[in-house]
DNA sequence: TTGACAAACGCAACTAAGTTGCATTAAACT
DNA sequence: AGTTTAATGCAACTTAGTTGCGTTTGTCAA
């Protein structure tokens, strides 16, 4: 999945609405862009940890809900999980495909996605899409074969 | 939403397959049947409070995953939630409308639902998709009125 | 280049939501 | 009525995050 935005840009979208540049930060937006699938926290504290990057616990939450809220990435929360999980928002918009044997995630992008049921529900029940959440689950390639 | 099944249904068709009726056990399986939208563990076990029935937390979960596990309930995940929520599984297969402003729940079901986007993953990715969870975001109409 | 200011940080303690181990109770069959 | 084992209750624990508060450090202006 390719991304819009590096890190760089990142960086320095946020300098200029008048945020830090600190080195945690530099970092967790390093591991974002430098990685495709979503993660949890806890896997983030686990590459900063192997990368050498000395952090906070507290701090690494704060740096997620942070990012979160300027949009640079969104939360993702898997069925059968309890953790959630994020990855950078500037991804191509798609969706997760779970295989329910070895748990690897896939990503799918839909050819016209769900702009006719979300056309749908605003005619049906006057309610306004403005976002879904889609994941499928199954049986890779690879473990049914 | 309608249900295929009710109350009793279940209760003989788990006794059927050997396990026993419970005080707690009817009393959950009467909550599920008698309410249509996905409760987390916390709402039912306030529902069993006001009904006058004991519990013990422990023993509430512990039959919340008997249930799921037997397939008479079924777990649900909202994006912006922590918390895991249940509803039956006989009801028609359906989705989720989350109204971003007032944090009410809708069901909705789709025409066609999925199959066509299934039938592609198959063929591209040779991922077989045994289920999958869509849920809509966005403003109902009584909140952007 | 040095202050000043507030954003960001670190620590410890806390919370929510659920889980585990183990001894006890009670459905349901004989 | 006795036996078996599913189901229960309690206390302690875990996971995934959150909060309060005092301290540090980027960044800008002097």
């Amino acid at each position: 999945m390719k991304t819009k935005e590096n890190s760089e840009e990142i960086l320095s979208s946020l300098a200029n609405e008048g945020f830090r540049i600190t080195r945690l930060r530099k970092a967790i937006i390093g591991v974002f862009t430098g990685n495709g699938l979503p993660m949890s926290a806890d896997e983030l504290m686990e590459i900063l940890r192997s990368g050498n990057t000395a952090f906070n616990k507290t701090t690494v939450y704060r740096e997620i809900s942070f990012l979160k809220e300027r949009g640079v990435i969104q939360e993702i929360q898997f069925l059968h999980e309890r953790v959630k999980r994020y990855e950078l928002a500037s991804l191509e918009h798609h969706h997760h495909l779970v295989c329910l044997r070895c748990n690897r995630v896939e990503d799918i992008v839909l050819e016209n996605d769900l702009a006719e049921q979300e056309r749908s529900i605003l005619n049906s029940k006057g309610f306004k899409v403005t976002n879904h959440m889609l994941e499928f689950h199954g049986i890779c390639r690879g473990c049914h074969s």
